[in-house]
DNA sequence: TACATATGATCAT
DNA sequence: TGATCCTATGTAA
């Protein structure tokens, strides 16, 4: 956790690479009271505003270095905290200081949340029943459901036993049902191990905590020709707009 | 060294 | 639908 790591004193902040020289400055010398995660996008309050707005897109890392001295950062890092420890960003798609209204309407376009125990799965539903586009496409629009992306998309429709074409408005409220248990399910476990598992450790004789390679911990993930784990059929894969989606023809009939 | 690829999202057309 | 942004990594050449 970002937090306890850099500690509760002030952080030093900067912008090696320079994009984010201004929202350093005002930054620095700042205490980080707490992070909240909505989706994918993190929010980071300082004992004073603005709000610090991260989202690490496909190409945004964090670096934590808690030894001491840190090593230096790579000169296009877009943001460094130093606390306690050191804490580097770099890549991220978003990285911006919003005011307290502007961060609340960023949260406010997002789909409920599974990994937020005050989440509401109706708003899930009726997203789905708004939407006439493929259910592929459905999970991962950020406002029907927030924090699915394409490795959950593919698994949760395989553990639903959900077509990736199928209209979203012709899932079934036992299917949608279904989909919004496993996303709880399975983001819990990614949050906890820090690694998206999604084979149900009953199934398969799999323990999720062992240090499985990435295509043990998968169903249908990037395992095109692949046999099905559970029926043997081969894994197709197939473009849904501009990304990859896999899915057993078998276990998800059309 | 070069290129393809990647857990994402926005903008222009 | 396609181009674009951004960085790191693995594989091919």
């Amino acid at each position: 956790m970002q937090v306890e790591a850099l500690g509760s004193g002030p952080i030093e902040t900067t912008s090696p690479q320079g994009r984010f020289a201004a929202g350093a400055r005002q930054l620095d010398g700042g205490t980080l009271m707490s992070i909240r995660a909505v989706g994918k996008h993190l929010f980071y309050h300082w004992d004073r505003e603005p709000i610090l707005h991260v989202h690490l897109g496909l190409f945004g890392r964090f670096r934590t270095f808690r030894e001491q001295p840190a090593p230096p950062p790579s000169p296009n890092a877009r943001l460094t905290m130093r606390g306690k420890a050191a804490v580097y960003l770099s890549g991220p798609t978003i990285c911006e200081l919003l005011d307290p209204t502007d961060a609340e309407a960023v949260v406010a376009r997002l789909g409920p949340d599974p990994l937020d125990p005050e989440a509401d799965p109706r708003r899930f539903h009726d997203a789905l029943g708004r939407r006439t586009a493929a259910i592929g496409a459905a999970l991962l629009d950020q406002g029907a459901i927030a924090g699915v992306g394409n490795i959950y998309r593919a698994e949760l429709l395989f553990l639903a036993g959900i077509h990736p074409d199928r209209p979203a408005n012709e899932v079934t409220t036992a299917e949608g049902n279904e989909l919004w248990r496993r996303s709880v399910d399975a983001l819990a476990v990614g949050n906890r191990l820090g690694r998206i598992v999604a084979v149900v450790p009953q199934e398969l004789g799999v323990d999720r905590h062992r240090a499985l390679s990435k295509s043990d911990r998968l169903y249908v993930y990037q395992r095109t020709s692949e046999p099905c784990r559970r029926c043997r059929t081969a894994i197709r894969s197939w473009k849904i707009g501009s990304r990859l989606v896999w899915a057993c023809p078998t276990c998800q009939p059309k």
